[in-house]
Order: structure tokens, then sequence, then C-alpha cells
DNA sequence: AGCATTACCCGCACGC
DNA sequence: TGCGTGCGGGTAATGC
């Protein structure tokens, strides 16, 4: 389920009950099952089970796309849900998802799933939660990102500002949908070179950033295809999978492209592309 | 050489 | 049945 909107509404469930279930903040390990150890990054899955056991949940919290769970004294757990993870909270006697890699069981019956169908999903116990998420750009929220710093940000990098977008160093916590959803808001054509943004460009593409972003959170995310539930944000989608549809501004047809790698939704009328000349150094 | 950028690839399930 | 597709990102390969 991963997007920052994504994340950041299923550590406020963990933290806050939803989904028809109480928060397991407080809630104390009686049993820890690893169902497929290459689910834990670090350390040991013997270990991880180990030092887990008896461990008491002191809150819940989230950076970029990682959710992080405090066990006080047993650690910090960070959870990277990649592409097709989910956690679930179980009531007792409760069966787990089917494609369950982590299990932790409570002693007050419930237990905490870790469903992940294409196992790209890990989590991590350490101490020093610098270790895991250290690496990560500002968050998108953070009052410190100001237009004028995102703007210098951008005039750092010569290649395409959807896939910088993406690049968690750079900016924490967007990924597929909410990057396409931003350009568009900001009428900006995703193959746009970074460095070719303007100060005016940069400052509309930070609040577009941001509202998206807060409006997939106010939707409790978005929760697409057969796996995910609960979140309304897809219906609100402006341009992302929606190739072939009018645009909502212009109503000239929703183009899809491939960019790195990664399917790409713009409207060729409202998101021209607009080159600078690099040796110009990026006017 | 050393960096920034790009391509490949990792399970699984679904729609056409 | 077979193929394309996918809310991600580590790592190898390539580019500048």
């Amino acid at each position: 389920m991963p997007e920052l909107p994504e994340v950041e509404t299923i550590a406020r469930f963990l933290r806050e009950g939803g989904r028809g279930k109480t928060s397991i903040v407080g809630a104390v390990v009686a049993e820890v099952q690893v169902l497929w150890p290459q689910v834990v990054a670090r350390p040991s899955p013997r270990a991880f089970a180990a030092q887990l056991q008896g461990a008491r949940l002191r809150g819940v919290g989230r950076r970029g796309k990682f959710l992080l769970l405090d066990w006080g004294a047993s650690g910090w757990q960070a959870v990277h849900l990649r592409m097709s993870g989910d956690l679930a909270v179980l009531q007792p006697g409760e069966v787990p998802p089917r494609h369950t890699r982590w299990l932790l069981r409570f002693v007050d019956g419930r237990a905490l799933a870790f469903d992940n169908p294409r196992k790209f999903g890990r989590t991590w116990l350490v101490d020093d939660l610098g270790e895991v998420v250290g690496h990560l750009g500002p968050e998108p929220f953070d009052e410190h990102l100001t237009p004028q710093h995102f703007y210098a940000r951008l005039q750092r990098h010569r290649r395409q500002i959807k896939p910088l977008l993406m690049t968690q160093t750079f900016l924490a916590g967007l990924g597929n949908i909410y990057t396409d959803e931003a350009l568009f808001r900001a009428a900006i054509h995703p193959q746009t070179p970074a460095r070719c943004l303007n100060a005016t460009q940069a400052e509309r593409l930070l609040a577009a950033i941001r509202a998206v972003l807060r409006e997939g959170l106010a939707a409790n995310g978005a929760s697409i295809d057969w796996m995910y539930r609960g979140g309304g944000f897809q219906n609100a989608f402006r341009v992302y999978h929606r190739q072939g549809e009018p645009c909502p501004r212009c109503g000239t047809s929703i183009r899809r492209i491939i960019v790195g790698q990664r399917s790409t939704h713009f409207c060729p009328h409202c998101q021209v592309l607009v080159t600078c000349n690099p040796s110009l150094d990026g006017g």
C-alpha cells in the first residue's frame, strides 16, 4: 500500500485504531513467527524473533515510505511495504492473510500480520533508526523545505523531473501515482529536465505535491486493484490510469508513456515539454 | 576516476 | 495459455 498517504494511513490505523480494529499501542508480543525468512533484512530472523519476544509497543510513526514501530528497549522496527505489502491487525482466532510473511502474536490474543504477495517488502529491527532511514531526503511537509530550498535542490539535477521526484534521497514519500498527479496539477511535463524548471514552476510544483498528498491523506490513501481496501483517493485521480480519458482541465486525451521504466500519465496539452539549453545553466 | 543517471530484476496475481 | 502490467528500490551497467 505504498506511498506516503497510504503508509501514513496505516500508521494512524495502528496507532489510533480503524478498519473496525482498536489501537495496538501498548500491546505486548507473546510470540513471533517468521514465515518467509528473507523478509527480515536485519538482524537475523532468529535474533529478530528473540528481541521482539516480550516487547511492548510504545508508538507508531512514519518516515518517507517506512513505517516505524517503537518497541522501546527492544529497538525500532522499520517496515517497508514496497509494491504489495500491507499490515493487518487480527482479532483473536482470525486467520492471517494468505501471503503473511511475519506475524506478531500479542498476549491479548490479537496479532499483527505483514501480508506481502510479491515478497518485495522488508523489515528491520535496529537500535539506531538512522541505519535504515538516514539516507532519505526531506519530508514533503517539512516546514524547512521552502520553495526557495526546493528550487535550489532541483537546480542540482539534469535528469527528468519525474524520476527525480520518485528518488527517495531527493524527496521522501512520493511514488508513481502521486508524482503523476502532482506534475499534472503543476502543469509540468514529466520529462522536463529538473534544472530547466524556473523558480515559479518549482514553487508551483511543491505546492502541487503537498496538495495531492493532503488530498490522498484526507481520503485515507488510494486503494486500487484486487488487493487493497479502504482508501478513496483512486476516485480522485486526475490522470493516473486514465489514459484515453479526457483531461479534466482541457478535454484532451490523457496519454500514457514510459518514463524511467515506469508507467506515466499526463495531458499533452496542459503539460508541454519545454527544455532549456543545458549550457546556459538551466534558466 | 568518480559522479550521476539508467536498466535490470526481484514474486505474485490479475485482465485481456 | 500467454503476455503485459504493477502504490518500489537495490544493484549492476552505462553515461558524462
